[in-house]
DNA sequence: CAGTGAGCGAGCTTCCGCTTGACTT
């Protein structure tokens, strides 16, 4: 520290990311000392909104307590420079960063200057330094105004909901939203009633002069009925069959454009499988590696260098009639384009070194920004028109054949829809009137699909089609709502479905029935009971504030402010007085919700059975409160929900614990509990498997399996123990094996062998974890209260790290 | 850790966007 104040550097400049202080401090040479804000320094307080009501919505801002050590130190150098630049980014929140910056470092006009680049090359950051501008103030109101908006949303929401729905729960304009998407598209999906019919398919032989070859088709109809499936087929027996038509026609296809955040998450998601929280720390390690460019962006665009990098690596690995050098334009809603597509950061670099997934996400961004300058693929569509004697329903065969693959030779981007089973093919030559023989005909009920559940990517992909939520924040989105309680992630293994087949057997039709997987689902986002009743709540009391289009007006709101014609607390107030007057009579008038639905009488009891929102979740009871005997409660299981679940299903809820029989002479007991569904043997608990056991049906022999399989996990998790102390044991849990002591867990280091341990060493590491432990506790306890815990920790470690030398010898 | 759900009351929860590590049993 001592160091850098004796060196005075003329110039600071001030970024929001470290990684790309190092990259621009290259560019900019001696005189030029680049730091980074690591994002944004100050918020609003936690108290009182922040923001005083009385006065004009005066925002309170507050240093954040990670930021204090970096607001610190860019203070000082500050101070020593003699010019401030401030090169956040060129959008709303990059502008009020350097607004903050130049306040809480008290920056004097004359010293500082706003420079803004959109790519991160010399000649750009050469050029900006070139044209320095002064802080825009009215940007700088559009994002308090935005800030601001949220925080009344928010603070306003919640508490309304914790009195009204449950305690700890959160509304907001983005999740609340996304919440609502999910809850929407369910109740799509309970009203959905799959309507079946029968297609038709052929295997055709064409004889070619000698060389036979076959191709599928498909009946350009589908029947309704059984009967009428078997009576055209029965017509086709023995049937005359002649090509009626060829038509050809061509086509091109062009490439998608370069990689922005969500339609990097959307294809690494499909291509891929990464969680959207998987592939953005993904490319975050690529980004601070230099490899890719910056990974939060809404931007397609590229910067004229890498167009060109690109084009000449896309010629000398293909040749030059492969290369088309294409702009893209943005087409999502309130993108503000601050920086570039994501790309790599050297185009003539194919592949990089790092973990498998980091190859893998590279390849991906590498081969998406080599397509997106490539020519278009030429296709040539042919479709065959097949008559069946004299049926008026046709056989129809498509073929595809790629007659310039262009872009296609790297990169075929994804799409969410199942691909129909045959996608179009090669198909032999044929003419008009070409006489075919029939190999194969076959018909097979199918049903229609339900409408489909989101994934995390295509949730992403939905919100940013509405302009709702920012690149930075999708991914932390989709994670708050799971947090939250309103949505799951899982698995559904779906439930069989019979289905009727048809096919030819020489002159006759034969038919059975056959049996098929429906509605599986993998990695979907489920809403749960409480997003349901509270999305009901909010929609019924506060439908401006969640309707799908309450961000993109506020936004041209924002716009206005933006570009000087509106001010900003006047914009507020307009919203605020009528919303805090819709909270203030919603608190008053409405009532608390719990979902509740009564369903019937159990014909066991005669009592009344209801389902509701419970302290713990759903839950159904049996018999009412008012009655003298206490009534019964119940647990739902994950699958079922307060709105679809019927008294049948209700009543059985009330069977549980289940006696299943014995098991080495000790029952064998099926319940629901606070971690669902589980099996209990000699004082033991094993957990159902989620999606494959059902606690009302599942029988003694599975309930077996289980109990031996969590043995198993048992006997793996316990390591060794010690003589000489009982309470000491090394076991293995989740990140590994750990040492476990008087209730408190210690780590094991990477490279120590932990069945090797001795009782001496475990102690030792013992001693080691108390002590760090312990430094940490009392950074914590000087700065704030409890739940801060951690990320005070944090700050305390980073400090330590980064001046060991100074705190030892304060020590 | 495992069949909870009364009622009272204190004290807490909560937003969106911009950044990066630290560290989990």
């Amino acid at each position: 520290m001592a160091k850098k104040e004796k060196t005075t550097e003329e110039n600071l400049v001030i970024v929001e990311s470290p990684a790309k202080a190092k990259t621009i401090e290259k560019f900019l040479g001696k005189g030029f000392m680049v730091k980074s804000s690591f994002g944004h320094i100050r918020d609003l307080a936690k108290k009182d909104f922040g923001i005083d009501l009385n006065h004009n919505y005066q925002p309170q801002y507050i240093v954040s307590e990670d930021k204090k050590e970096v607001v610190r130190e860019l203070k000082s150098l500050a101070k020593n420079a003699d010019t401030v630049w401030l090169a956040s980014d060129e959008d709303r929140e990059g502008e009020a960063i350097a607004w903050h910056l130049s306040e809480v470092l008290e920056l004097s006009q004359e010293k500082t200057r706003r420079i803004v680049f959109h790519e991160i090359t010399k000649e750009a950051i050469l050029s900006a330094i070139e044209s320095p501008r002064a802080i825009d103030d009215n940007l700088v109101n559009a994002q308090q105004a935005r800030r601001v908006l949220d925080r009344l949303v928010g603070f306003e929401l919640s508490p309304v909901l914790w009195k009204k729905v449950k305690p700890s729960l959160s509304a907001g304009r983005v999740q609340s939203v996304a919440v609502r998407l999910l809850v929407e598209r369910e109740r799509e999906i309970f009203d959905f009633n799959a309507e079946s019919a029968f297609r038709v398919s052929a295997i055709f032989t064409i004889d070619e002069g000698g060389k036979k070859s076959d191709f599928k088709a498909e009946l350009n109809h589908r029947f309704k009925t059984l009967e009428e499936a078997k009576a055209f087929l029965n017509s086709c027996a023995g049937a005359d069959f002649k090509v009626n038509s060829v038509v050809k026609k061509p086509s091109t296809k062009t490439p998608a454009a370069p990689f922005t955040t969500s339609t990097l998450q959307q294809e690494a998601a499909r291509k891929l499988g990464f969680s959207v929280g998987q592939t953005m720390s993904v490319a975050q390690k690529l980004y601070e590696a230099g490899k890719i460019t910056y990974m939060r962006t809404d931007s397609v665009n590229l910067a004229k260098s890498a167009v060109s990098a690109v084009a000449s690596a896309i010629t000398s690995e293909f040749g030059e009639k492969y290369v088309k050098v294409r702009q893209y334009r943005t087409k999502s809603k309130g993108a503000q384009e601050a920086h570039e597509a994501i790309r790599p950061t050297y185009p003539d670099n194919p592949s990089v070194s790092g973990s498998a997934q980091e190859q893998k996400l590279y390849d991906l961004i590498y081969k998406r920004t080599m397509a997106s300058q490539m020519s278009d693929a030429l296709i040539e569509k042919t479709t065959v028109n097949i008559g069946v004697g004299p049926e008026k329903h046709q056989f129809v065969a498509t073929g595809e054949v790629v007659k310039f693959d262009g872009f296609l030779k790297v990169y075929i981007e994804s799409s969410d829809q199942e691909e129909d089973e045959e996608s179009a093919t090669f198909l032999p030559a044929m003419k008009e009137n070409d006489a075919l023989t029939l190999k194969k005909l076959e018909s097979r009920q199918r049903f229609s699909q339900k409408p489909p559940r989101y994934s995390e990517a295509s949730l992403v992909r939905k919100l940013e089609e509405l302009g709702i939520g920012r690149p930075s924040t999708y991914a932390p989105t989709i994670s708050t709502i799971q947090q939250r309680g309103y949505v799951v992630k899982e698995d559904r293994p779906g439930t069989p479905r019979a289905y009727q087949f048809l096919w030819l057997e020489g002159e006759a039709v034969k038919h059975e029935e056959r049996s098929e997987m429906a509605n599986a689902e993998r990695n979907k986002l489920f809403p749960t009971d409480i997003a349901m009743v509270v999305n009901d709540f909010l929609v019924s009391y506060f439908p401006n504030v969640v309707s799908y289009d309450f961000t993109a007006r506020v936004e041209q709101e924002f716009d206005e402010i933006a570009l000087g014609n509106l001010g900003w607390q006047k914009a507020i107030d307009e919203f605020y007085k009528p919303f805090h007057q819709q909270v203030e009579e919603t608190l008053e008038k409405s009532d608390r919700t719990t979902g509740e639905r009564v369903l019937g009488i159990d014909p066991k009891t005669g009592k009344p059975i209801s389902v509701r929102i419970g302290r713990f979740g759903p839950m159904a009871q049996l018999g009412s409160s008012d009655d003298e005997e206490k009534p019964r409660y119940a647990p739902l299981t994950r699958e079922q929900h307060l709105e679809t679940i019927t008294l049948e299903e209700a009543v059985k809820l009330f069977d549980l614990p289940r006696d299943l029989g014995t098991y080495e002479d000790k029952k064998v007991v099926v319940g629901v509990g606070r971690f669902g569904p589980y099996v209990r043997h000699d004082g033991k608990f094993a957990s159902l498997k989620k999606g494959v056991d059902d606690p009302m049906t599942i029988d003694l022999d599975r309930a077996i399996e289980l109990i031996e399989e969590k043995r198993e996990r048992d006997n793996k998790k316990y390591i060794k123990s010690f003589e000489e102390d009982k309470d000491l044991q090394v076991l293995n849990g989740r990140w590994g094996p750990y040492i476990s002591y008087k209730k408190k867990n210690y780590k094991i280091p990477k490279d120590t062998e932990a069945a090797d341990l001795s009782y001496d060493d475990c102690l030792k590491l013992i001693a080691e974890g108390d002590k760090t432990k312990k430094t940490k506790k009392g950074k914590t306890s000087k700065t704030s209260g409890t739940k801060k815990t951690t990320k005070s920790a944090s700050a305390g470690k980073k400090k330590g790290s980064s001046t060991s030398k100074t705190t030892k010898k304060a020590k």
